[in-house]
RNA sequence: CGGGGUGUAGCGUAGCCUGGUAUCGCGCCACAUUUGGGAUGUGGAGGUCGUAGGUUCGAAUCCUGCCACCCCGACCA
């Protein structure tokens, strides 16, 4: 394939577009909106299914997988949520297809759905109405349960994993006998998130909660984390929300208490999903491609063996190779031996940049002879020549030390491009012109939060967590506010 | 759904204005020489020109409809 190479700083759409297609993580498919994730994307995102699902199960969360087609009748019982998801669902209306006279295969008329069958957009509601089922008991409770799947949001635009028709997300549905308890597990989540993002992706993000304009449908409270992309923009990274009762009286789910009374639980649903690849890629990634933290790599180090001419010599350099790679597998790396004989090792190199690998070790004859590797990182693009004694162990501290790297470095740029602003015009300015979050006074009202978002298309990415109480005026209004938000231009 | 653009081999493209059955590069296959940063040479295979109509002796090229994708809006994890 030949290697088209778009610069980040020329155009970032195609600079994003073009990378996710050359490093093989995925594709457009040939249905409107929906994308093929390609196998080396999907193993990226096999890594982050296995660092969440353990985190889910440390914190008490079991797995378990509820139907994709939902009653439209579940789907509308809860007035809000329906409000905010009616105009993006796909429907199913017939089961069955026929062949016409005219040899075409058309819907069979006659096999109309009594009611009809929503695509889950998410779970919510399917999954309240079985629960209704599941809990008799304070016994019964707390609920912890999570769901791996794939929903549908019928959007107009679409971009390959930020936002597709069809995504596969993780989401988590709990129930509790305590609004306390069920406020609890939404933070608790929250912070299994922020974790995941910063010491697995090695994203840095804003904890905070959503406004109301901003709210999940259907929650009292959404909290969120917030990363920021290489050019200036938020992006959403996963939410975590307090559902109050809302669901448990849409379907009627009461538990006994200890005291016999009759009580509505408390729910919180939480999730995130393949965007995550999105902002992993628009976080590190340079114009050589992908670079991918250790702790999520599906292949952490490559062993380029570099084997000239003669027969023997090749034997000595692939035997010293793969003598290595054992050696790192026994820490508990994973390595890839690169032997094809058909590519050049120049070819190998550039390759496994662009797919983001985080150590490459060049072994040729040269080395072999004096007991030597190179070694070169992604992350700096350093090269250094290594003597072999005790490599497995300096292999592991150099990949603790790229995860360390990349993090510090994406926070570096994410603190950089938090802009304080005290006015409209400071507000603006560095919206137009510095790019990133913009921490600005707000009166709290809805109404000003639409008028800032209709005149600079920048949101309320969130209320920071543990925010500094500050007195202050808001930067539309002049009312006065008690602490700053922060506003950012989103994907 | 509005505005703009694109669609030609696995990928990237030329040709389109001015109609005559498709150009080049990469990749692929074979052989040889190569191998410490995207190898070279020689030979070869690969195309319903997005799709359906129309105009024409003749359409990748002109006209119309449709579809898909990209960018900008509205919408959004």
């Amino acid at each position: 394939m030949e290697i088209k190479k778009v610069k980040r700083s020329e155009d970032y759409s195609a600079w994003y577009n073009n990378l996710v297609k050359q490093a093989d993580l995925a594709e457009h498919s040939a249905v409107k909106g929906c994308m093929v994730i390609k196998p080396y994307g999907y193993a990226i995102w096999e890594k982050m299914q296995a660092e969440l699902d353990k985190r889910f199960k440390e914190t008490g969360h079991q797995n378990a997988y509820f139907p994709l087609f939902i009653p439209k009748s579940f789907f509308s019982k809860e007035a809000s949520h329906v409000d905010g998801f009616a105009k993006e669902c796909a429907v199913v209306t017939h089961y069955r297809l026929k062949t016409a006279e005219n040899g075409e295969i058309v819907v069979d008329e006659t096999a109309k759905l009594e009611e009809e069958l929503i695509v889950r957009p998410t779970s919510e509601t399917i999954i309240w109405n079985t629960y209704r089922d599941w809990i008799k008991s304070h016994r019964d409770l707390p609920l912890l349960i999570n769901q791996w799947a794939n929903v549908v949001r019928w959007e107009m635009r679409t971009r390959l994993f930020l936002r597709t028709t069809e995504f596969l997300w993780q989401e988590g549905h709990t129930a509790h006998a305590t609004a306390e308890e069920a406020i609890a597990e939404t933070k608790q989540m929250l912070e299994v998130y922020a974790d995941f993002a910063e010491n697995i992706l090695a994203v840095p993000v804003m904890k905070g909660m959503k406004t109301a304009n901003e709210r999940f449908a259907g929650a009292l409270d959404t909290y969120c984390i917030e990363g920021l992309m290489q050019d200036g923009k938020a992006l959403q990274m996963g939410t975590s929300h307090f559902l109050g009762q809302n669901f448990a009286k849409a379907f009627d789910v009461k538990f006994a208490t200890k005291e016999n009374t009759q009580e509505y639980v408390w729910a919180t649903s939480w999730g995130v999903s393949t965007r995550l690849m999105g902002a992993l890629i628009m976080c590190h990634s340079d114009d050589e491609g992908l670079v991918l933290p250790p702790n999520l790599a599906p292949i952490q180090v490559v062993i380029v063996p570099i084997l000239g001419k003669k027969e023997e010599e090749k034997e000595q350099v692939l035997a010293k190779a793969k003598a290595i790679q054992q050696a790192l597998r026994k820490k508990g790396i994973s390595v890839k031996l690169d032997d094809r004989d058909h590519t050049s090792p120049g070819f190998k190199f550039a390759e496994h940049e662009l797919k983001g690998v985080p150590v490459r070790i060049a072994i040729g004859m040269r080395d072999v002879q004096n007991e030597t590797v190179e070694v070169a990182r992604r992350d700096t693009k350093e090269k250094q020549v290594m003597s072999m004694v005790d490599l497995e162990n300096k292999v592991e501290h150099l990949l603790t030390a790229i995860q360390q790297n990349i993090f510090q470095k994406a926070l570096d740029y994410r603190d950089e491009h938090i802009h304080a602003v005290n006015n409209w015009d400071e507000f603006t300015d560095a919206l137009e012109n510095k790019t990133g979050f913009v921490s600005a006074h707000w009166d709290g009202t809805s109404e000003t939060e639409i008028k800032i978002k209709e005149m600079t298309k920048a949101t309320i990415r969130c209320i920071p967590l543990n925010n500094p109480l500050e007195n202050g005026k808001c930067v539309l209004t002049g009312n006065p506010s008690t602490q700053r938000v922060l506003f950012a231009k989103a994907y």
